[in-house]
DNA sequence: CAAAATATAGACAGATCTGTCTATTTTCTT
DNA sequence: AAGAAAATAGACAGATCTGTCTATATTTTG
């Protein structure tokens, strides 16, 4: 009624975009899908897209800043669902690892291929995908401190490291192991760092 | 004098084609870098290059099956030239990983991004890129196992999540410090995994 | 219902891409 | 010095790319 009554939901049109691309871009990559292809998969005019974003690398900024926010929010859920024990919270993130994996159309890591697409690291595009890394990594750092880490900041590091060589080669190698191994490794530098 | 009595160095210009192709995708990206742009900044004839190769991504694959095979004696230099200590013998592969990103020109790992350029796991790109980290990861399964690692492929594998992870962090902020970060873990792991 | 905002199709520009072809020149080998 | 091999320049095809423009149609809003 009064203005500023609806956000909306931005714009039915601008969401279909922004999920037909984050499809295309994560089945076959962001530099290799062009413009007319993802229009042709979303059904939408050429001008739409350019009326709401003004390049195909603001779509794309776009699209990895609502991707970070999805899996920030699954990943919180995913830890929540662990329970109370801060050492099966952390741990968590390893078997929420697992399962995604192990889903069908797993094909790496979005940020990950998108930092490698866009290798120079002022690219909006490099620095969009790696403060989704820097997000992620504040939340282990928290999970640290309630596991007792002596030093949070270091095992979240480490954690990290953990955690994205592990989408690495899983990705390459069709295989979830990747999650056993960091996970074991996870809990070995728990424990050494929280004794 | 007799046949095959000089290899030749292959050939000058296709080793040529290769040192610039490798310093062009190397700094820009595998996909970005046209064959035009290859060809001027090399100084040779298109059609040398399709001489040699059949395709630009054939052209690729024999970077990156080149560059694999000089990282590979780097890296086993760098751990012969650490001494005869098993420890510091694979504790050395941090430290050429610290070396290596605070090199002028470090842009990350090339075979990492051409894992992320060429997502399809059968792409013969992506596969010539995996090949090097599971030969890494041989070296890294040799050096725990000298170091007396009760497991050692469970302990080179989470070893080489803690090399990826590092490279990844590295490329994106800048910094080296994942270097210490990963020795720091690695050195945890390994001291675990001996007792 | 009328006005304003949004979306449409599709032509278009201009640049780029990989790979092929030809005719000429240079380099190597004997 | 002569013949074979390798490299050259550059035109060319045909496809693709991002982004702009226009004129029409649809939807939303007051």
């Amino acid at each position: 009624m009064s203005p500023a009554a609806a956000p909306e939901a931005v714009s039915a049109k601008r969401t279909h975009l922004m999920n037909t691309a984050q499809r295309l871009f994560y089945r076959d990559g962001f530099r290799i899908v062009g413009i007319d292809t993802l229009l042709a998969e979303a059904g939408v005019a050429k001008m739409t897209l350019y009326n709401h974003f003004t390049s195909k690398d603001e779509l794309i900024v776009a699209v990895i800043e609502k991707l970070d926010a999805d899996v920030r929010t699954a990943l919180a859920a995913a830890v929540e669902a662990a329970g109370r024990s801060p050492t099966r919270r952390l741990l968590a993130v390893f078997d929420w690892l697992k399962v995604w994996f192990d889903s069908a159309d797993f094909k790496g890591c979005a940020f990950i291929r998108a930092l490698s697409e866009y290798p120079d690291p002022v690219h909006p595009i490099h620095r969009a995908a790696w403060h989704h890394k820097e997000a992620v990594n504040v939340l282990l750092t928290k999970l640290a401190t309630e596991a007792g880490a002596s030093r949070p900041a270091e095992l979240a590091a480490a954690l990290s490291l953990l955690i994205n060589g592990a989408i690495l080669s899983a990705h390459a190698t069709g295989s979830s192991d990747s999650a056993a191994s960091a996970r074991a490794a996870a809990s070995v530098l728990l424990k050494q760092a929280t004794i």
